[in-house]
DNA sequence: GTAGGGAAACCGACGAGCCAGTCGGTTTAT
DNA sequence: ATAAACCGACTGGCTCGTCGGTTTCCCTAC
């Protein structure tokens, strides 16, 4: 009973690798059922055993995804005292998770928002979810009278449409760099536009 | 000769704003080329006569769509002294003309992402160029020492991945508002990070 | 410790639908 | 008459999801 929990568990789990990767590869459209089931090691009837559907194979892997990085980025700023320090923090993590898994970042970035109408509205909420995590966190650096008051609703929104815009480039790119050596000027340009000016040393980006 | 060269300048013409009005309602992938034809009031073979395959219409819309937005941008850019309402000008220009056309403004920020690998080329050279528009501009602002020294590289994908989320989520939007209501915030946001702080009035954004 | 029953997990051929692009033939304009 | 423009049935290929059947696993009874 236990056992076959867990089998069943880890099937599941193999089945979301092995989507992702193909998905990663073909694109949604093009990528096929049969050639998942195959990368699973199994067949189609097994992957319809433990999912429903194509569609719903893309939704959990995008909801894992949203989740993993709203989770990490939430975690390194509960772990900061520093207001500063847990923006470079949430900041840092987000381009790290892409950076170590261009795939799943291609997926999240590229991929979710063509795959289809019926993704559309799942991609916006996310959007929107991490856009308001900004725009509460800025709320709150306004509260204390760190900045001064701006429209953080827009401010949150442009953030992440920065971020986004950095991190699709270098998804795209045929002979990507290291994401991470343009999370400095980032930052900085982020601090900036809130009203924050600080020299571009003031905190290393040591791995 | 004038004449037919004329009808079928037209016809061309007539099959592209078809096939816009079907990408756009459908999405690339589910647009059918007998329904593109239907829309044209021609046949499939009509089409093909015109056009090589379904996705040299789609490119040729991006192509359009691209000239159009940076032809207009320079434009107004050209038409203003001042340097600050120079950059007014160009981001207003681009809000309306998307705030007029929102499925054009859907295939070109949405569908074209996951239309296909053939595409991301493509969009990675238009994200870049119009970046790289931003950065010239920002490059000559700063060598006149109007703000002060950035990395303007960053500052102009930063820029255009502000703008490029804003109009996205208004495109994809349930009950979207007025665009247009978004500029002055966006705005005032943006200038701030390069350093430029205005107060919000200072420009009308009266029609 | 092992037989056997039942359910969970798995398999893969098949049905059914979809659609880009072709091509031989037809119309229209000059 | 000639060539551009147009037509639309058809081909070839693809793939999601189904379903009847098979295997593997676990648990109980003896």
């Amino acid at each position: 009973m236990r056992t076959e929990q867990a089998r069943s568990v880890s099937r599941r789990q193999k089945i979301m690798e092995s989507a992702l990767d193909v998905f990663a590869r073909r694109g949604y459209r093009d990528a096929a059922m049969d050639e998942i089931a195959d990368a699973a090691e199994t067949s189609k009837g097994g992957v319809y055993f433990h999912f429903p559907s194509k569609q719903a194979i893309f939704l959990a892997l995008l909801e894992r995804m949203a989740n993993l990085l709203q989770g990490r980025a939430e975690a390194a700023m509960a772990a900061e005292p520093d207001l500063v320090a847990k923006f470079d923090a949430a900041l840092l993590v987000v381009i790290r998770t892409f950076a170590a898994h261009r795939p799943l970042a291609r997926l999240f970035l590229v991929e979710a928002l063509g795959a289809g109408r019926e993704f559309n509205q799942r991609m916006l909420e996310i959007h929107a979810d991490f856009a308001g995590l900004i725009e509460r966190h800025l709320d709150e650096v306004v509260a204390l009278g760190v900045i001064p008051p701006l429209d953080t609703h827009i401010a949150g929104k442009a953030w992440f449409g920065a971020l986004n815009e950095v991190v699709t480039a270098w998804v795209l790119a045929d002979d990507p760099g290291d994401l991470e050596q343009q999370y400095p000027a980032l930052r900085t340009f982020l601090l900036r536009s809130v009203g924050i000016t600080i020299s571009e040393g003031s905190r290393e980006v040591g791995g």
